[in-house]
DNA sequence: CTGAAAGCGCTTACAG
DNA sequence: CTGAAAGCGCTTACAG
């Protein structure tokens, strides 16, 4: 348990104050040439790193980004959902890629209890926060009264506009999606989502199918909308139920590759043939999309560039000490792979 | 930009002095449950939180614990990391859920350049830090230098015994899942896996075909032993050959899931059947492992128990302010789902 | 170009 | 049961 050596000790060894030395440090001030070298080659050969946290102290910055993720069911850990979830993984990455370059951490957490969340923020000193995926509207209330750098991602509620925000266009990926099996020559195309009055993400994927649908003047059968859990079991439940109902679609738009992945594991196991006998277009592009066989075409959402898109808007608000509002808006693409067909009929 | 209200205000405030109102903070000292209350109360309307980094400035305690993930690759970035191996997501969630118990949070990086690390380190004035996977060697040196709480993950290098460390039981695993092969009646079992010179894991999990093999009389032959890269691409470009190649296997065992569901996947998308035609097991079980169809047979990996007895070690010797070193093994288990099956020859 | 000194917001022996 | 005061390791006007 050798003493830590701080800066005054630099200070004491180089015949200069701390102020001096606290200069070198952050490149400050116009200390000489001469001296800078001489205190600089003290540093290193003691080894010297200045403790973030001291200096945090007295300048106000922890060089400390929080990112939380939806704990919104009871069950739900960061634990699960780093596990279920793929996205927050990767979105974790990606933020953590742009702010480290600019010597900030990712501080983790998850959000469940209100209060808790403040008080986490504050003890802690985040210089700004990442919201990942949708909370309770009073969390933004409290979040906002921190007034602090704050981006939300995949939001559509109105209160989104008080911060950065950063969504995927996936009104535009479902219509994408849905038109892809519409030129193939599918008529029948019913749609899976997850809860579209409690979500406005699919909400807008269903409009996306809707208006494909329109359009190319195809119906929108009220019995083709299906609405499920967005989870792998979710997928297989419902495909078990349209199978022993024998709904006649020969394709479907399936708003999130889980659930896609799930109809068509559970259509194979049954002796189903995927793409001859049903064609299903999933939205993700998650990373098992590609491990079936055949392949899932699907809307591949660039999350990556969600996440670094998030991490620049903070840093910049943060670097610039401002408290600005964008919305920024990520394309999506249609990717093809084994899972649709030509529908001759 | 109201002033932060602080010790000294709420002190003012309750008519004492900022030990006093420490001491209740902090629950220490036998203040007087009348003053106690009085502070308490004056606390919770001003919606007081303590500075964490101010305590850990005089307490020197950052409540913070460093998990590392290894970039080993050029081209490794957490972002990658994280996307392609669930298993990081997995520890990370698991860990966080352990130690946010006590309070403390996770800081995440990549390991790269040496000095880096370090710095990060004792700039951050970590309490612990939890390494997951395996670095180079000098990497070990100096954390041990750096003299704190540090648990290792799936190294069996012998470096391992100077800190905590979790292993999977590797050989166990795929002795297990060849034995099932044979149980089924296969002989012709390869093996295929990732660098087994390189990689004491792989290693490992090599030795545990071998071992049941021998058990069985069957034969090991040489040209039935594969190394692939560690990733979907891999299996495929394995399948690919092997299939080119004619090779007269019935069965595989593949010393990981990634790997495992390229060469299913391959097979599958060249007609062949599976298990009909080829048995294969893999080795982790990741999520994805139970998307196809049929499922992958496979050696299930406890990752999010190893995260908690991760975790946990490091908070034993965080709380106690102890270095002890424990070296705990999480038992594998055979999954099977449909990717092996009976072989009548 | 450099230094003396106050301050960031806590904790912790020590004294009473 | 409570307080005065030093200290943690930095930064930052201000003065010269």
């Amino acid at each position: 348990m050798t003493k830590k050596t701080n800066i005054a000790e630099i200070a004491r060894l180089a015949g200069v104050s701390t102020a001096t030395v606290s200069y070198v440090i952050n490149d400050v001030g116009k200390v000489s040439e001469q001296t800078k070298k001489r205190i600089r080659d003290i540093m290193a050969d003691l080894d010297y790193i200045p403790s973030i946290n001291a200096r945090s102290l007295s300048n106000g910055q922890t060089k400390l980004i929080g990112v939380t993720l939806p704990l919104i069911a009871p069950s739900d850990t960061t634990g699960t959902l780093l596990e279920t979830n793929p996205f927050f993984a990767e979105y974790l990455g990606e933020i953590h890629k742009v702010i480290s370059s600019y010597g900030y951490d990712i501080l983790l957490s998850g959000i469940q209890v209100k209060g808790k969340y403040k008080n986490w923020i504050q003890s802690r000193g985040l210089d700004g926060i990442i919201l990942l995926g949708s909370y309770p509207p009073d969390i933004y209330e409290e979040v906002k009264a921190l007034n602090i750098p704050t981006v939300l991602t995949d939001v559509y509620e109105s209160y989104a506009n008080d911060f950065h925000s950063v969504n995927t266009d996936d009104a535009e990926g479902s219509y994408l999606a849905t038109k892809h099996l519409i030129t193939l020559g599918h008529k029948k195309i019913g749609f899976v989502g997850g809860s579209i009055k409690e979500s406005p993400i699919h909400n807008n994927r269903y409009l996306g199918y809707g208006k494909a649908m329109l359009e190319a003047n195809l119906k929108v059968n009220n019995d083709w909308i299906f609405e499920t859990l967005t989870t792998f079991e979710g997928g297989i439940a419902l495909a078990q139920q349209l199978m022993k109902d024998k709904i006649e679609l020969t394709a479907l738009v399936v708003d999130a590759d889980i659930v896609a992945l799930g109809i068509m594991k559970a259509c194979q196991d049954s002796g189903r043939k995927i793409p001859d006998e049903l064609s299903i277009v999933g939205f993700d592009d998650i990373q098992a999309a590609s491990f079936t066989s055949p392949g899932l075409t699907t809307i591949r959402q660039y999350i990556s560039k969600k996440g670094e898109i998030a991490a620049n808007l903070i840093m910049k608000d943060i670097l610039a000490n401002a408290r600005t509002t964008e919305s920024k808006v990520v394309k999506s693409k249609l990717i093809v792979r084994g899972s649709t067909k030509l529908w001759n009929e």
